[in-house]
DNA sequence: CGGTTGTCGCAAGCAATTCGCAGTCTAGGC
DNA sequence: GCCTAGACTGCGAATTGCTTGCGACAACCG
């Protein structure tokens, strides 16, 4: 996983400051395993530092993702936004309506519905979201009604 | 497209009433050629009944959902969501980031994903959400930083 | 070690969506 | 047709997720 980034320079290189918030807020992404609202973010760290506002996480979210350091998805009918390093691989979202969690998978797919468009509609694919939601092996066999305990609520 | 459905019978079917407002909600997204955000509804639905109010045309949209009439869908980072009425047929979303189009086209790529996902991930996928932002046919010339003028704002 | 001037914390603001409630209108029985 | 039960609606207020204005503060250049 190619998120192995400097912050520092990479942000002194467009103007921009290396500040505390900024630092926690890159390293909850990175740490991160799957994708997390900005909530959840601010919760991790609030945990570490319980100074940084809720605000300056938006913010440094959004400039993170102005220099290509992260990246924005809205997934499922989830009203809230979902944030996560960039990769420099493609890939796409599993979002399970059992448990809740939200994983994502590199391969070819992306690739192939990117060609797709290209020569069949002549679309030039900018980005590729392609979310999926289902039940993942663990929660397969449940009903709809009555789902498993949310392990991410 | 199959979104000839007759609503009453459907409504009354599952015990539900046909009202002037999801009358108008119906008939609003039935003719729409493209997707069209919660406030868009409602302004065509006031152009014909002022009296419907906001409230309604949410209400009427979220029981479409549930009796599969219509589908939700959040696009791109747009922070409002979308509807459409439901379709048979596995479709995905353009959605050009130079005049704001939303298209969706049909086609065998969202059943290849679903096989791909089943047979390779064990993971059954219940909604394909395919969202492609990037530049039609007739924006991909421009650059990104002079965006042609949006028709749909 | 200062001096700029980006950034931050805070609190108010905004947009999309939902909820509570009392009055209204649909559907079904007569 | 007419009547009644209770499903729906309109309204306004509440929630949620996110953004912004502003004075204080602290990174970074020299």
């Amino acid at each position: 996983m190619d998120t192995d980034v400097m912050l520092g320079p990479v942000l002194r290189g467009h103007g921009h400051r290396l500040t505390r918030a900024r630092q926690l807020v890159w390293e909850t992404l990175r740490g991160a395993e799957r994708h997390l609202t900005a909530h959840e973010i601010a919760a991790q760290v609030h945990a570490v530092d319980p100074g940084v506002n809720l605000a300056s996480v938006y913010r440094s979210l959004t400039l993170f993702a102005e220099l290509d350091l992260a990246r924005e998805s809205r997934l499922g009918a989830d009203s809230a936004a979902r944030w996560e390093p960039a990769h420099p691989d493609e890939h796409f979202h599993l979002v399970c309506t059992g448990c809740g969690e939200v994983s994502h998978h590199a391969g070819d797919l992306v690739e192939q519905v990117r060609a797709h468009l290209r020569d069949g509609h002549r679309f030039r694919a900018d980005t590729v979201d392609l979310v999926v939601t289902g039940r993942c092996r663990r929660c397969a066999p449940r009903t709809t009604d009555a789902p498993p305990p949310r392990v991410h609520p």
